[in-house]
Order: structure tokens, then C-alpha cells, then sequence
DNA sequence: TAGTGCTGGTCTCTTTTTGAGACTTATATA
DNA sequence: TATATAAGTCTCAAAAAGAGACCAGCACTA
């Protein structure tokens, strides 16, 4: 069992944990990962991705995410370094969010994924309605 | 504001929803990339990808994840398509999970992004320190 | 023969996360 | 004077996730 774990770390060059532990939970693309694999974030990377928007276009251009979880989706993305917070000292004061290099960067390999979602959603449509049928 | 909407979603060519309504919630994409995009799908597609896995081999390979959500991530994949399940008839019975040709397609663009998260997790890590030394 | 463990789950209860929506502060406009 | 706008925060309710007991059927052991 234990060996197993070590079998996946290696086999997937990917769960290096820091710890040097071989815990599977605190590792470190788990920890990545998670920021970027949350409901929000790869929308509003999405959007961030085109161009620079502010705060209200963000809340008025994907309208069914609430005003704290925008917030704090931002405020995630900003500490994890993929977006830039700008104020501009107007009146009143304007906020205008843009991806930085790392965030460019990320938004590669998440668009790739994006990309396939599109290309494959037929596919997984069908398969949910297969799936449901056989269970009914 | 919403001719906002249209732009991002004529330019990111992603935004196609079915409804044609232009309501950016009901997106077939959000709709695929929400089944992907959860704290333990993508891990369970990592080691299936390696190769299939029973589930208290899942369970004792991923210890923090609990037996609810090992359950339900499965049936949402095996639902979505991206797994198959298979039961064997031993004493007490097994069951397998593997990777449908659709998991391994979709797995091979998340791959990239895991892989991206592997080579910048320094970075990202630096970033998080730098934002809480601001705020300090 | 009674006890223990294994399998892959489900059920219930608690804790955490998310959503809905009112409220804030300062300024500009009607 | 009343209203709107900006970017949030705050509180409360609802939904989701985690913890852990429990289940059935069979094999092995004492």
C-alpha cells in the first residue's frame, strides 16, 4: 500500500512533496493545482485573458457569481501571483485586474484544457445520457 | 455590458452555448470543465492514468480523501464518461476503475497543466510569500 | 463455532464553504 | 435633496464536504 504510493509519486514525476514525507496531501502540485482547479478561477482567468477588466465589468460579464466569491477568488489569484491588482485614484477609486507573466503563462496549458472541453462537450453529454439511462 | 459578454465570447471562442441565449451561465464548457475542475477529479484521473486502480486502492493511495468523496468523484466520472467501472466477481466482490479513451483524451491536456503546476509551484510559493509580506 | 477481517460502499451528523443580499464611504449628477 | 456609482464587507441561510459508524457476505483463524 505504502509502496504503491511511492509507485505513483515516481511513475507521474509529479508528487515531489517538499516534506520529503511521501504525504500525498502536502504536496506541492496538489497545493497549485488547487488554486487553479476551483470553481471561479479558470472562468476568470478566462476573461482576465482577453484583457484587463474591472472589478464591476467581472461581476457584470459572468453575472451568476456572487460579489464575495469574485472577491475572494481575486484576491486568491492575486496571492498565488497570476493576476495584478491596480487601483486607479479616481472618483470613486477604480480597480482594474490583469494577468501577470506567470498568469499568461499558466493560462496556456489551462487553455489547452479549455479548448478540449470544447471540442469534447458533445461527448460528454452523451455519455452522462447513456449513463443516466442505463441507471433509470 | 452585455455587448461585453458577446465580445468574450466571440473572442475566446469558447462562450457557444447551446441555449444561444448568450447567458454566459449556461455554457456547455463550464458545463465540462465544472465536472473536471474539483478538488479530487483531477487527482483520481492522475492515477488512474497511470493504471487502473481498485477503490480501496484509490483510497489508500489518495489517505486524505474521505470514502464519501471517493464515491461520488468516481460515479461523476464514471457518469461524465471519463471512467469505467467494472466489478469482479470474487469473494468479497472487486471493483476496477479505469480510463475510458475519453478520460485519456481529456487527461492528455490536464496532464500539461499538472505539469505546469510541477515546474512553477516555486514560483507560485515565492508569490504567496511576497503577497503576505505586503499585507503584514 | 465464534470472532475478525476483507470487500465496496451507504447513512448520519458536524464542520466548512458558498450564495444572497443588505450595508458602507465618498463623490458626482439630476 | 435624492440617487447613482465604485469596490468591496458583513451577516445569515443553504449547500457541499468531511468524519466516522454501520452494513452484508464470505474466508480465515482460534
Amino acid at each position: 500500500m505504502d509502496s504503491k504510493i511511492v509507485n505513483l509519486r515516481s511513475k507521474l514525476e509529479i508528487y515531489k512533496a517538499d516534506s520529503g514525507g511521501g504525504n500525498i496531501a502536502d504536496c506541492p502540485v496538489r497545493d497549485v493545482i488547487q488554486g487553479i482547479n476551483n470553481k471561479w478561477s479558470s472562468l476568470l482567468m478566462m476573461a482576465l485573458a482577453e484583457k484587463p477588466y474591472r472589478f464591476g465589468e467581472l461581476r457584470r460579464l459572468v453575472p451568476d457569481i456572487s460579489q464575495r466569491m469574485l472577491t475572494q477568488t481575486l484576491h486568491d489569484l492575486q496571492r498565488d501571483g497570476y493576476v495584478h491588482r491596480e487601483v486607479f485614484p479616481t472618483k470613486p477609486p477604480s480597480v482594474e485586474y490583469s494577468l501577470t507573466d506567470l498568469g499568461r503563462s499558466m493560462f496556456g496549458p489551462l487553455h489547452q484544457l479549455l479548448q478540449w472541453a470544447e471540442r469534447n462537450h458533445g461527448a460528454v453529454r452523451d455519455a452522462r445520457a447513456a449513463f443516466d439511462n442505463t441507471q433509470a
